[in-house]
DNA sequence: GGTCGGGCTCCATGTACTGA
DNA sequence: TCAGTACATGGAGCCCGACC
């Protein structure tokens, strides 16, 4: 509708005349009302042009001759597939090129969009796995995006990850969008897909499905100044460093909070003795000051973990 | 017959201490 | 620095009786 505004202005301007453009009810599509007049193909009365133009009837305040009507005709007609072209753009246009959400709502409702992060040649695998099923495929440099509605999404990402892994041994990074919904549109969703495998590989993960909702937070410290959080990271103690640069330690530590605070199942999980756990939490208590047994100075420490890898690591 | 609360047991976990 | 041991604590599951 925003390409038939812009016709009547731009040709209003150019006749020095009135346009508007109505369906073939009467009504008003947009432009001035001018008057309404049913025509099979052009009608000229009391100083003012009607033109049929499939759909609408354009009428114009000004007497045209039939070159001008021809002329009108045809530039109807480009504007009407400029429309029908927003309308049927495939998912690989809609991701590559700059093309407004507002236009997408209400297309590829209950689809999500994944993204593979993977700089290998996976699409084989991928068509293998969904031959016969109702997908679409789009790459970019990084990886590929998977459009689809899922009906079971983690299953089937797992699926992917582990049948890449057999049939390549390559590890992959699976992320993904939101169903698409309301506002929420599938460029979104392929957006948010993408984002989620990106910060996941920032974190360190080597493979794995991340799904943006449990994604945000990251996203939200990854769009942070840098000066900001170099400030902040210049006034906490230099001990807090040397356990990021400890594997050991940092490692224990993220075990830890991966098993929920659950010291048994951490120590299990780390193959030491629970009291061996013990003893290198109560080693990053001295340095850091935070007992990462309470929930809250757990949180603290993922936290500042989390502000390193992505900014500074 | 279904629901709720109390008592009991088992097991996982936390803490403190000790020794290699 | 790490592991072993003993003891305390708390949650989960089960059973049973009281109540509606």
């Amino acid at each position: 509708m925003e390409d038939f505004m812009d016709f009547c202005e731009g040709i209003g301007k150019t006749l020095n005349c009135k346009i508007g453009v109505y369906d073939l009810k009467g009504n008003l599509i947009c432009g001035e009302d001018v008057g309404y007049l049913n025509t099979d193909d052009m009608l000229i009365k009391d100083g003012l042009t009607y033109i049929k133009c499939d759909k609408v009837i354009v009428s114009v305040s000004s007497l045209l001759s039939q070159d001008a009507v021809n002329l009108l005709k045809l530039i109807i007609y480009n504007v009407y597939e400029k429309e029908a072209a927003n309308l049927m753009q495939p998912i690989e246009y809609i991701l590559k090129h700059d093309v407004p959400y507002e236009s997408l709502k209400g297309r590829y409702e209950g689809y999500k969009a994944l993204y593979i992060k993977c700089n290998e040649d996976i699409e084989d695998v991928l068509l293998n796995v969904y031959s016969g099923y109702n997908v679409e495929f789009v790459k970019d440099e990084n990886g590929i995006y998977l459009i689809k509605k899922f009906e079971d999404d983690e299953n089937e990402a797992n699926s992917i990850i582990n049948g890449i892994w057999d049939e390549k041994g390559i590890n992959v990074i699976i992320g993904s969008g939101k169903t698409v919904k309301g506002e929420y549109t599938i460029k979104h969703s392929a957006e948010n897909a993408k984002i989620s495998a990106y910060l996941a590989e920032r974190l360190g993960f080597k493979n794995g499905y991340f799904i943006y909702e449990k994604m945000v937070i990251y996203d939200l410290i990854n769009g942070l100044r840098r000066d900001f959080l170099e400030k902040l990271f210049s006034s906490i103690d230099n001990d807090f460093l040397n356990i990021l640069r400890d594997r050991e330690l940092i490692n224990t530590a993220e075990e830890f909070l991966r098993c929920d605070l659950n010291i048994s199942e951490a120590a299990r999980r780390l193959y030491i003795h629970r009291n061996t756990l013990l003893y290198r939490i109560e080693k990053i208590k001295l340095m850091t000051g935070l007992d990462i047994k309470a929930f809250e100075e757990a949180m603290v420490f993922k936290l500042l973990i989390t502000v390193y890898r992505l900014k500074f690591s």
